[in-house]
DNA sequence: TTACTATATCGTTCTATAGCGATATATGCA
DNA sequence: TGCATATATCGCTATAGAACGATATAGTAA
């Protein structure tokens, strides 16, 4: 992100966004081992069925997940695995931003030594 | 992101919503050099003084930038310079996905060879 | 054809939030 | 004290988008 111009700014803005929904997260880590159709997705994630189908619209938009459609099955798989990698580093923030405070709090919910 | 919890994964859905709006990358790429206080961000972006402070407080929230006040001004810094890999990781993204889908339109804005 | 299944999309409602102007708060100086 | 500067917050409007139910579209089988 060095000197980045105000479109490729938006354009990363809107990567983070879509990225910025629990249930789009939870279809991400729902195609972690395999593919899914969108039933199947469905039943995972105990969501309607037009709330996946859009969520995965929005994420075939940003280019996060692609699709194959076999018969009337619409299969969807993750595009591109550095999504991982994104996700792997804020949680490792948000963990250790919660150490921190639990620390900060007299740690009542994580156990903190002293 | 394995096995996350519905808690876990809505802090880091927040995280990236923090990361969602240009103004605020703006910011964070304004504090890439050095720490600024709220009126030099207001200049430097353009952008109304209330809405510079808000945003702030939005990042602070989030664990993204430090403040530390000196007299009347209050100078913000990054907390955390992961932030910036993210940003590289989506700006690796984004760009790649331009240059592929350019190819697929026959890269009218980026010469493309053929 | 008709019926059934899977997926996508539409229209509505509701919530969150960005931007703005005005104002409140806090610090420093005369 | 009173005033100026710096920052934070409030009230408002407008917009984006999430959830929902209903419906449209596409494939498949009888």
């Amino acid at each position: 992100m060095k000197a980045l111009d105000d479109q490729a700014l938006g354009h990363v803005a809107e990567y983070f966004r879509a990225l910025s929904e629990p249930t789009r997260l939870r279809i991400l880590n729902s195609l972690r081992e395999k593919a899914r159709n969108v039933g199947a997705l469905t039943k995972l994630l105990d969501c309607s069925q037009a709330n996946v189908s859009r969520h995965l619209a929005t994420l075939m938009r940003h280019g996060l997940v692609e699709r194959s459609a076999q018969g009337t099955n619409a299969f969807y798989r993750i595009a591109d695995p550095r999504v991982y990698q994104l996700c792997d580093l804020v949680c490792g923030h948000v963990a250790q931003r919660f150490a921190s405070q639990a620390q900060l709090w007299g740690a009542p919910a994580s156990r903190a030594k002293r």
